[in-house]
DNA sequence: GCAATTTTTGATCGGTTAATTAAATTTTAA
DNA sequence: TTAAAATTTAATTAACCGATCAAAAATTGC
């Protein structure tokens, strides 16, 4: 009920936490301020702190963003496919096409994650993610329904697997280069999932 | 020849550049300041801009060690190793030991390198990394030799798939949980990667 | 069209921080 | 003993930041 905005006050929520995410790009985390949010969205400083309560805030907001269209960009192309092998295949698939086409989206995920810390003083790294974040449990449920399914061996454990497949893929977010081919990449990693799944 | 200091002035560096560690792993890059490194090491911010021209140069050396620290741990493991394969293993296990036997190291370099950055504003994980650091390099030459000797297949790509190891075996640097088993998840990667050489 | 409400500005307040430096003191080494 | 090196203390400079708020402007609902 609280969170009942008007519609300008959605649509300047929305402008401001993407100035965020390119002010993140442009100087980092550690220099971000609002008044160079503001100077990005062309608007007051007083402005921002009349849609967001503080700085915390307007971060945390960020980073919801910033994790629910990763999610959703993944999840609409692994529902896309009704074959389960094909589903793990999308999700590996889609996990680099969205580094490799939301670069900026990806970066100010790292700034944040790795510099924002909760009222505890705890970074946000550090919180067990594997346990919540919805895109390890994504995986880990794929690779446990083609087990349950019998269309991938038994031979491996899912969540350790998840662990490895993520790590594997989000390596790749780390290394945007001329000389990085992430077309080859991809079909790397999909020849070795392919040989971990049988 | 500038680098000719004597052996007290060296002692106070390393102790400096300990201390750094240590509040690196309390209150983080964001927070880190000159007056909180002075008291953790429980001397005066003067004898920090005695022994260090600056901030930055203190952050650059203590990047340095860390990586350098790191780099030794694993060398040393994989050297003990005739066996090519085992060679691969021991990289493996000693760079998941590293993770778990020092997180302090590994915690403070996360907060470096996802925050410091070099003179042209550009942050230290952005770099490219794979052509230059060691580490990348020394598993792509053990996988290639491997590959060389035909003990290992010729089937996969040593650049691609030290990319994959390597993203593997990091991402445990961010589980440290209880209910994450180190142990249990290293048996899987090492699995994982022996059917990759086969 | 007018009054109430929402949105926006921009200046200001109180606080933090880094880096440098000068001067005084202590320690070291020869 | 003494000169150089190491260390402390404390003051200075100078920048910046987040939050606040009163007043102005714009928008909305009636």
């Amino acid at each position: 009920m609280t969170k009942e905005k008007t519609f300008i006050s959605e649509a300047r929520r929305e402008q401001i936490l993407k100035a965020t995410i390119d002010v993140l790009n442009d100087i980092g985390y550690v220099k971000l301020s609002l008044a160079k949010i503001a100077k990005q969205a062309k608007i007051s400083t007083g402005l921002i702190s009349y849609h967001f309560a503080d700085k915390e805030e307007l971060i945390q907001h960020t980073l919801n963003y910033l994790i629910g269209a990763q999610l959703e960009f993944i999840e609409e192309r692994v529902k896309k496919e009704a074959d389960i092998y094909q589903q793990l295949m999308a999700y590996i698939k889609a996990t680099l096409a969205y580094q490799d086409e939301h670069v900026e989206n990806n970066v100010a995920l790292i700034e944040i994650i790795f510099n924002a810390r909760t009222e505890d003083n705890i970074p946000y790294y550090k919180l067990n993610e594997e346990e919540e974040d919805p895109l390890y449990l994504r995986l880990e449920n794929i690779l446990a329904e083609g087990q349950r399914k019998k269309v991938f061996s038994s031979d491996f454990q899912p969540k350790a697997t998840a662990i490895l497949i993520n790590g594997a893929a989000s390596e790749s977010m780390l290394l945007q280069s001329e000389s990085f081919d992430i077309e080859n990449y991809q079909q790397e990693l999909i020849r070795v999932v392919a040989k971990i799944v049988k």
